[in-house]
DNA sequence: TTGACTCAACATCCTTTGCTACAA
DNA sequence: ATTGTAGCTTTGGATGTTGAGTCA
């Protein structure tokens, strides 16, 4: 019978019954207390019958089900089954009939000492529950923490900056005019003449066949220069780290043993042929340069992956050949036959490379991506420009990789291109018109994803069950194309992102300044939770349908302003102030508006969300007439500078009332030391008490008595006195001081005058 | 081996204007 | 009697993201 009474009924039932329980247990206590009762509250509560149930659940946050496998199972929860035992005695009432929710009843469950058992048992169930929860959730889900994932983030960055610092430093390296000199005598002239084609204007291929010859015969000069290729010093060189191998580096490689590498051994190193890949990949870019080539130095930047969220990760086992099978640093020529830049990597995958749609470089395989994951290539050329050149090299940069790097979100994408610009140091060419030409070509290309992962945030396209609620296809709008799902599972279709039309309610709109036009049609209905808990049709209409909303003007000249039903006015964008008003936003300003006498109306500008979804209007300031705007900033002026001026006073009187508690230790002192004769307490500070006895001879100061009389008085009798001094002197003190703050009870400003005047007379 | 799918556990965004009792 | 304010409330819900596990 009791199901069907609504839950409201109980919270009512709750109330009455708290304010019984306190009533009767708290007679004498006023109830504004209510913060030290918390203890007690629910100790009222829980025992009341229809809420019991209610609380059990709540504490627990668990289903039906767990709640009574622990009465049954654990013996531990004897003593929480015995609050269990004691209620459904009671609870059994609750299911006789309504009429027995007496006040009686209620009155009678709640006595103190029962009650008082029953938090314990509460508190005792919780416990029990929660700790074996936590252990497996550690086990299940192995994911960092949001700060962690912060960490990851700024890391990322961080090293990104650093490696394409690193980049643009060593190209710079490459254009050192000593290394070019000695490296151009590598080359033949035969290679140096195929290297620089003339144009074929019957077939302009031939050309470009030729550059390619240039290329390879140069590459193989490269080899053969090249004696050692050394492997990375620090086993991983500039591949991918994992994020557990990081921390580790951290902490072991405090010591600075890797000596940093300069221009010199770098030079000395590419002459000698002698260093690791990218050592010998830098002199090759060197080596064409010198040959007036224009080439330059590509580096895929490894950062951290930071959109890797495993806590524990396995250690990664990737072998050093497949590490390396992949470059980090390769080269690029540009043909100015073709139009294109060629790709050469002379020292890993041993190629040269024309790209039209897929590349030898992009990493395949499982064990080769570990460390090798292609998110950012840049190129840096003799000219010292910095390039993001990563779309030549990855088959679906919009579909994959783009998630994977930190431009995926708009800070990082501004961040991305900050850093880009700083490291880009010329003007725009020719040939960047042309690359972009062919990035866009690329772009155009990769076209659809080809699975149903690489569908969810990607920048073109979208499916219709990834809509979100607020979003509906434009009308009439037509899929682009379907996706085919594995195993025969059919064809879903594929729409383009543009004809995506974000809707909102008209409160949404509201909200940004706009509202609803005269007949405007709601395109979807969604349904929204309301306040009550009750479920509710909300509707939801397009941009379109909405126009600017356009604030009533004030009246002249008495400056009335229409308010809303709480009395105010909302400000969320500026559009929403009246066209012959301003907003005046200050913490006085509802004050100073009040002493004008003047029409306003206080500025909601947003609001604070608080607990239990409870939302508070911020008023940040006033709407006044424009008219009144002049009076009002002059007022608040005012107001300001006599707060700060108040301010102000109140600091001095508060200094000028230590001056005057110094200047009384110091008489003291002074009578102390004129009675008693003066204390010494080293050696070091005797001459420095006589120095100033001169002074005070001299008639300076005032301060300090002569000290001759004590001067010879034997050393233990000194001491004496000095404790004994020091105890007297700090009785007095503490009169003093309340002495003090008696008189200052009494007239504060006139006593202080008195003491600093007396103060400048003595210390002048 | 790969990708779709489900589940769980958080993270993040959206939400859009108190009430009561006491003291001054 | 009026007004200002301290103290109380006790913890939202829908959606997105990620990793683990399962299955085909």
């Amino acid at each position: 019978m009791n199901d069907n009474l609504p839950k409201e009924y109980f919270d009512l039932i709750r109330k009455v019954v708290r304010e019984k329980n306190q009533n009767g247990t708290t007679n004498e206590r006023p109830l504004k207390r209510r913060r030290r009762q918390r203890d007690k509250l629910p100790t009222i509560v829980t025992p009341s019958i229809p809420v019991e149930p209610d609380v059990i659940i709540n504490l627990d946050s668990d289903d039906d089900k767990d709640q009574e496998q622990p009465q049954k199972d654990e013996p531990t929860n004897i003593v929480n089954r015995s609050t269990m035992e004691e209620i459904p005695s009671e609870g059994s009432s609750l299911e006789g009939s309504a009429s027995e929710y007496d006040s009686d009843d209620f009155e009678d469950v709640s006595d103190t000492e029962p009650n008082e058992n029953k938090i314990k048992n509460i508190s005792v169930t919780i416990h029990k529950k929660t700790e074996p929860k936590e252990v497996k959730n550690s086990q299940v889900r192995n994911m960092c923490c949001s700060e962690e994932k912060k960490r990851r983030r700024s890391m990322h960055m961080l090293q990104l900056v650093c490696l394409m610092s690193h980049g643009s430093i060593r190209n710079r390296w490459l254009n050192s005019s000593k290394l070019m000199r000695k490296l151009n005598r590598l080359i033949p002239d035969k290679t140096l003449e195929l290297l620089h084609p003339k144009r074929d204007n019957e077939m302009i291929l031939r050309s470009t066949r030729k550059l390619l010859d240039g290329l390879k015969q140069s590459m193989e000069v490269w080899q053969k220069h090249w004696k050692i290729v050394q492997k990375y010093h620090n086993s991983t060189g500039l591949y991918m780290k994992m994020w557990d191998e990081l921390s580790k580096d951290t902490q072991t490689n405090t010591n600075a043993s890797q000596t940093m590498m300069t221009k010199q051994t770098f030079i000395r190193q590419v002459l000698k042929g002698v260093g690791d890949r990218d050592i010998a990949t830098q002199g090759f870019v060197s080596l064409l340069r010198s040959c007036n080539v224009n080439a330059r130095l590509v580096m895929s930047c490894q950062p951290c992956d930071f959109t890797n969220l495993k806590e524990n990760e396995l250690p990664c086992r990737t072998s050093y050949d497949d590490m390396v099978k992949y470059p980090i640093f390769w080269c690029e020529v540009w043909d100015k036959f073709s139009k294109q830049w060629i790709s050469i990597d002379p020292m890993n995958l041993k190629t040269i490379e024309q790209i039209r749609h897929i590349t030898k470089m992009e990493p395949k395989g499982v064990a080769c991506c570990k460390r090798n994951m292609i998110r950012y290539v840049i190129a840096f050329d003799r000219q010292e420009g910095c390039r993001d050149i990563t779309r030549r090299y990855v088959k679906w940069l919009n579909a994959k990789v783009r998630r994977r790097r930190i431009t995926k979100d708009s800070d990082g994408l501004q961040w991305y291109q900050r850093v880009l610009n700083a490291l880009h140091h010329r003007k725009r060419t020719k040939i960047d018109d042309y690359e972009d030409e062919y990035f866009q070509v690329r772009d155009d290309d990769e076209g659809m994803p080809d699975c149903l992962a690489d569908m969810k945030s990607h920048p073109y396209y979208i499916l219709e069950r990834d809509l979100h609620s607020n979003q509906i296809l434009r009308k009439n709008c037509k899929e682009c194309g379907y996706l085919n799902l594995p195993n025969n599972k059919g064809m879903i279709k594929v729409y383009a992102r543009r004809d995506i039309l974000d809707l909102k309610s008209g409160r949404q709109w509201y909200n940004e300044g706009r509202i609803l036009k005269k007949g405007s049609q709601y395109l979807k209905v969604i349904q929204r939770k309301t306040r009550e808990g009750e479920m509710e049709d909300e509707r939801l209409y397009a941009r379109d349908a909405t126009e600017l909303y356009i604030p009533p003007l004030a009246t002249y000249p008495l400056g009335e302003i229409s308010k809303n039903t709480f009395g105010n006015i909302e400000i969320f964008v500026p559009s929403m102030i009246p066209g012959n008003c301003c907003l005046i936003e200050s913490p006085v300003a509802i004050k100073a508006a009040k002493f004008l006498g003047i029409q306003f109306a206080p500025a909601v500008t947003k609001f604070k969300f608080e607990r239990g979804s409870r939302a508070k209007a911020l008023i940040s300031g006033v709407v006044v007439a424009i008219w009144f705007k002049e009076a009002m900033v002059t007022f608040i002026d005012g107001i300001e500078y006599i707060e700060e001026e108040n301010k102000r006073q109140e600091e001095e009187i508060q200094s000028l009332e230590l001056w005057r508690i110094f200047l009384t230790k110091m008489r003291i002192k002074e009578d102390l030391n004129n009675t008693y004769g003066i204390v010494r307490e080293t050696e070091g500070r005797l001459d420095k008490v006589e120095s100033e006895d001169e002074i005070n001879e001299e008639g300076g100061g005032g301060f300090f008595v002569d000290s001759n009389s004590h001067n010879n008085k034997p050393r233990e009798q000194e001491e004496a006195n000095e404790e004994l001094e020091e105890e007297e002197l700090e009785e007095e003190e503490l009169e003093e001081e309340e002495l003090e703050e008696e008189e200052l009870e009494e007239e504060p400003d006139d006593g202080i005058d008195d003491e600093y005047a007396t103060f400048m007379d003595d210390i002048s």
